[in-house]
RNA sequence: GCGAAAGUAGCUCAGUUGGUAGAGCAUCACCUUGCCAAGGUGGAGGUCGCGGGUUCAAAUCCCGUCUUUCGCUCCA
């Protein structure tokens, strides 16, 4: 693949008003990207034949939309606080990371190791006569080492409490601690690396609450599980399905919108039986891989990726990869996240959440079935899928976004061949028929070459040209994004078309046979 | 985070040994043409990523910083 792929990806978003840098004015924010209109409309109809393919289809999935921000007792069950709040240091030389805090714990241990050394060497020296508390307390080199030992975990102590990673920094170098594979003294700054985003609630000091922005939805649907289980009338098996932002400090995050700090999710929880995970995560492997393969993708962009290693949460775990201009990466997973969630919930906040089961006739905490893609994502692979620059056969040259035509973010252009002789008021009456229903343009300005390029550079599926026999018999011009062919129809035939390829519900209809 | 490269108009870029900026496309107005971009005339748009330094003078040299891409690493 192309090694500019992604730059040009990158312009041609910038250019047509699909993704712009945000806060450019002010230098940009690093990771943090903003969708324009074309954007904002390709992005929700991605969100929409999600949703409905989920909430829609499914009698037994029902949807939830929970606030970003949750009680942060959340994060400490989900495992996220403990998980993501290490200082952390680089060996320039080695490129090794180390915990700062285990660094100098490690070289506490050392120093240790060097006065049991002492001891040992003493207590062969002296044998029987050997006084061990008189020597740690008299001999001046073990006196020495302790004094240190005694520094270091008063000054270590400190900086933690005092969050001073700057003095952690210095603290290594004063001990000159050496990587362990380099050799070397050349570490980075002390960093805290913190996976959440903290802020407050509440308005004044004393009475603010330290909150979280969550950097997963999931547990928003694992918090409202009963609620919605009850009010929805559910049994189970039965889903809920939820798409909104999550956030990540990510340490590096990069490649354009692949890998951003606010990002949002579209994640299903199916709620099952214990002991009928295994089915269920291959019927919904196979699931999600349809509901991308129904956009005519090819085959070949999409492979599985299984987990050999697995996360605290699951006892599977498998990764739908698409091949981006960077190559295969993730683009959704598919976990089988047992009962944890639901468990660590019931312990901290001593709230049952179980199931009855009418048909065992019993208690039981469910199992989960993980569906959690990233909708940014999607929309990358998407646009980096769709677009080509064309060379024609005669010599010039088009580029053009072959999204999925449901997907597209205008689906019909309407273009009057001339902006007189009634033909622009001809247009614009026969595009009342379509305004309700999906997104369409209008474009009078240029030949009318120029204008089919516009279109194309944006995945407009289909230009409707209006011309002089337009006002004679009613027909008009058809002319198709991809293959460049014109035919004539008339009003009656495209709303046909209309509905027959252009909408979401045209996509959900295919993925139901 | 480390290393490399880059940042000049909306996009792609030029700018020679330092002398306060150009092109093509896009955009706007008017004219012309009328079914696959690049016809004519005119206009608008940039304190050259940001900050500092050297100099009589900096887009150009130096330092710092931010942002992006690529490779490695990390995370999942």
């Amino acid at each position: 693949m192309d090694k500019d792929a992604l730059k040009k990806i990158i312009s041609h978003s910038k250019e047509y008003g699909f993704v712009f840098p945000s806060s450019e004015i002010y230098e940009g924010l690093n990771a943090i990207y903003d969708y324009a209109h074309n954007g904002a409309l390709l992005k929700n109809n991605i969100r929409e034949y999600w949703w409905k393919s989920m909430v829609q289809l499914n009698e037994n999935i029902v949807g939830i939309d929970s606030a970003i921000f949750m009680h942060p007792k959340t994060w400490i069950a989900s495992g996220h606080v403990d998980a993501f709040n290490d200082p952390l240091i680089d060996n320039k030389d080695s490129k090794k990371r180390y915990r700062a805090d285990v660094l100098i714990e490690d070289h506490i241990e050392k120093l240790n190791t060097k006065i049991l050394k002492e001891i040992t060497k003493a207590e062969k020296r002296f044998k029987e006569n050997f006084d061990k508390k008189q020597f740690i307390e008299t001999n001046p080199r073990v006196l020495e080492i302790n004094k240190s030992i005694e520094d270091v975990k008063v000054r270590m102590v400190s900086a933690f409490e005092n969050d001073d990673l700057k003095a952690v920094k210095k603290l290594i170098d004063d001990l000159e601690i050496k990587c362990a594979v380099s050799g070397t003294c050349n570490w980075t700054e002390v960093r805290q690396f913190n996976l959440m985003f903290n802020t407050k609630l509440g308005a004044s000091e004393d009475s603010s609450m330290d909150l979280y922005l969550r950097p997963e939805t999931a547990q928003g649907i694992f918090l409202n599980y009963l609620n919605v289980q009850k009010t929805s009338r559910m049994k189970i098996p039965f889903g809920i399905a939820q798409t909104g932002k999550a956030f990540r400090n990510e340490i590096v995050a990069r490649q354009f919108i692949f890998r951003m700090r606010e990002f949002e999710q579209m994640e299903m929880q199916y709620f099952i039986k214990p002991g009928t995970q295994e089915d269920w995560f291959k019927k919904w492997k196979k699931n999600r891989l349809d509901w991308h393969l129904n956009l005519g993708i090819d085959p070949n962009s999409f492979r599985y990726h299984d987990h050999d290693k697995l996360a605290h949460y699951a006892d599977a775990a498998c990764d739908i990869e698409f091949l981006f201009p960077f190559g295969f990466k993730e683009l959704e997973g598919i976990h089988s996240r047992t009962d944890f969630d639901l468990k660590s919930h019931e312990e901290l906040s001593g709230k049952k959440l179980q199931y009855y089961d009418p048909e065992l006739e019993s208690n039981y905490t469910p199992y989960v079935l993980e569906t959690s893609i990233g909708l940014d994502r999607m929309f990358l692979a998407i646009i980096s899928n769709s677009f080509k620059a064309e060379s024609l056969e005669d010599g010039s040259s088009r580029n053009v976004m072959s999204i999925p035509r449901p997907l597209a973010p205008n689906k019909l252009a309407f273009l009057p061949l001339l902006k007189k002789d009634g033909l622009p008021e001809y247009a614009r009456n026969i595009m009342k028929e379509f305004v309700h229903e999906i997104n369409i343009v209008y474009d009078e300005k240029d030949a009318i070459g120029r204008r089919y390029r516009r279109q194309d550079a944006i995945g407009t599926p289909y230009c409707i040209t209006i011309d002089h026999q337009t006002l004679e018999d009613d027909t008009f011009t058809i002319r198709d994004r991809d293959s460049m062919e014109q035919k004539r129809i008339n009003l009656l035939q495209l709303l046909n078309i209309v509905d027959s390829e252009l909408t979401i519900k045209s996509l959900l209809k295919k993925l139901d046979n």
